[in-house]
RNA sequence: GCCGACAUAGCUUAGUUGGUGGAGCGGUGGACUGUUAAUCCACAGGUCGCAGGUUCGAGUCCUGCUGUCGGCGCCA
């Protein structure tokens, strides 16, 4: 049974006291189905799952906590009357400490706990039991109905929503070793921001003392300040798009990782790219395989993703290729997602895309040298119909070629003077990434829609709760 | 911004050519007692999203509104 962080027994990391704290919980409930506890007595602390039974002498309690179920057996010659009619009482969700024996058995767990005595700490209403029911789970089946969405503080308990908050942290975790490990600084960058970064119709705009100030959409402009003084540098943030977006891609809050460093070619940000998602997919691998399969992942799948190769293609490659496949598109257009999933069939791990245009891409963007039609950047894209999930490429970095590339677009100047200064006093080549934290947990988990992967996800129609 | 669906009990839903809205889960009461989505019996719970219209009669047909969902564009 997976354990908080996927790394073996809990109680074995948690000695009792030995930092002068009193411990909240000594026992847990992993570790009783792993079979440590069995023939001790032990107390547990967590949350009605489910009941059975409730006549008038045995009944069982299904307990939840943060690392499994367990069934625990209650007879009322052991307990006692008040304390069985407590445990005949607790409705779903009620917060319970039982104390007991762990007992191995050939039923359905392995492993039970034959109650002793019992306590309900947390009761729940019967006017008002917990409306995560059953059939709300399984009608939904991994979906999301806008019921589980409007009680998404309480959907989080369920099973389906834990184990994916639990992936969600070693995507999180794997991503900060990934950076740590290979001397890349953490670097955080203002949330408020004054100017448009990408696009300004996709800011969101909020007021700031009487002046207009926007959320960011991306870490990098502030990075790229940051490049000269750190070389190699890292972030984990949120990044907010005011998009109208209706997919199952999109969110207007996401959490982005992005990395920035100098004196690096875009052949060089792409292997951290490949990189940083072969770790994540590895960490998967070995610290959450119990909760990958109750997801239904193959993990023969995963494992293609952390040990194959990632293939590229250049956009030239990319559209010669949709062309033979009969899909209309011309030179320049933009590959928009329909015809993404068509190139991600053709591969079964990621693939890059490099090498756009210079029409289709911000003036941030640096040409290609060797034919100034293109600029060296590139595009992950997740198989399976997943989508991007990492965009990044080389800096346009001298002045000269900055301000022709704002000029060309039509960008008035004004706003960046800030980051064409970084371009002033010593440029340098440099490039980076982002990568779409949630896109990436949504793919690994084989989860029908972004939201799913997140706690409370945020879109153009939902704010609350 | 564009296109398309849907809205019935706390939840998931059935509801025929328009004729007094049913079920499962959850809740309550009872039966049963080593159950595994426990089972069995009974009870409570509905302004059929809102506002108009057609009709003798509307959950059902029409119009508008609101909300939600799905897809596109945009992107991570």
């Amino acid at each position: 049974m997976g354990s908080p962080n996927g790394l073996g027994f809990i109680t074995d990391r948690l000695p009792s006291g030995s930092r002068g704290i009193a411990m909240a919980k000594q026992y847990w409930i992993g570790d009783v189905r792993s079979g440590v506890h069995d023939g001790e007595e032990v107390e547990l602390k967590g949350w009605v799952h489910r009941t059975r039974g409730g006549g008038k002498k045995i009944q069982f309690v299904v307990l939840r906590d943060s690392t499994g179920i367990v069934q625990c057996v209650v007879k009322k010659d052991v307990v006692g009357d008040s304390c069985f009619d407590d445990v005949a009482n607790a409705l779903i969700e009620s917060s319970m400490i039982v104390r007991g024996r762990v007992e191995s058995t050939d039923r359905e767990h392995g492993h039970e706990l034959q109650v002793e005595s019992a306590e309900v700490v947390g009761p729940v209403n019967p006017d008002r039991p917990f409306p995560i029911t059953e059939s709300a789970m399984t009608e939904a089946d991994g979906g999301e109905t806008e019921f589980l969405l409007d009680n998404r503080h309480l959907y989080l308990r369920t099973s389906r929503m834990t184990t994916m908050l639990k992936l969600r942290s070693t995507v999180f975790g794997a991503i900060h070793s990934y950076f740590r490990d290979r001397d890349f600084i953490e670097y955080q960058a203002p949330n408020f921001v004054a100017g448009a970064v990408e696009g300004g119709s996709t800011l969101f705009e909020v007021p700031y003392f009487g002046r207009k100030a926007y959320l960011t959409q991306s870490w990098q402009l502030y990075a790229e300040a940051a490049m000269p003084a750190l070389e190699r540098l890292y972030t984990m943030a949120p990044s907010f798009r005011a998009e109208k977006s209706r997919t199952r891609r999109h969110l207007t809050e996401f959490w982005h990782a992005e990395m920035e460093i100098a004196w690096a070619s875009n052949e060089e940000v792409m292997e951290h790219g490949e990189g940083v998602v072969r770790h994540i997919a590895r960490k998967m691998l070995d610290e959450r395989s119990e909760e990958l399969s109750e997801l239904g992942r193959d993990l023969e799948v995963i494992a293609g993703f952390a040990d194959s190769p990632y293939p590229r293609m250049r956009y030239d490659e990319a559209v010669d290729a949709l062309q033979s496949k009969g899909v209309e598109i011309e030179w320049g257009q933009d590959l928009d997602y329909s015809k993404e999933k068509i190139l991600t069939d053709d591969f079964e791990v990621p693939h890059f895309l490099t090498h756009y245009p210079r029409i289709a891409k911000p003036f941030y963007h640096r040409p290609d040298p060797e034919d100034p039609k293109y600029v060296l950047c590139h595009d992950l894209l997740a198989p399976e119909g997943y989508g991007e999930i990492i965009g990044g490429g080389e800096r346009t970095w001298s002045e000269d070629e900055i301000l022709e590339r704002i000029d060309e677009e039509g960008t008035p100047r004004e706003p960046y003077e800030f980051y064409i200064d970084i371009r002033r006093y010593g440029g340098v080549p440099h490039g980076g990434f982002g990568l779409g934290v949630d896109r990436v947990c949504t793919w690994l988990a084989g989860a029908d829609h972004i939201r799913e992967a997140i706690p409370f996800p945020r879109d153009s129609r939902r704010v609350t709760p």
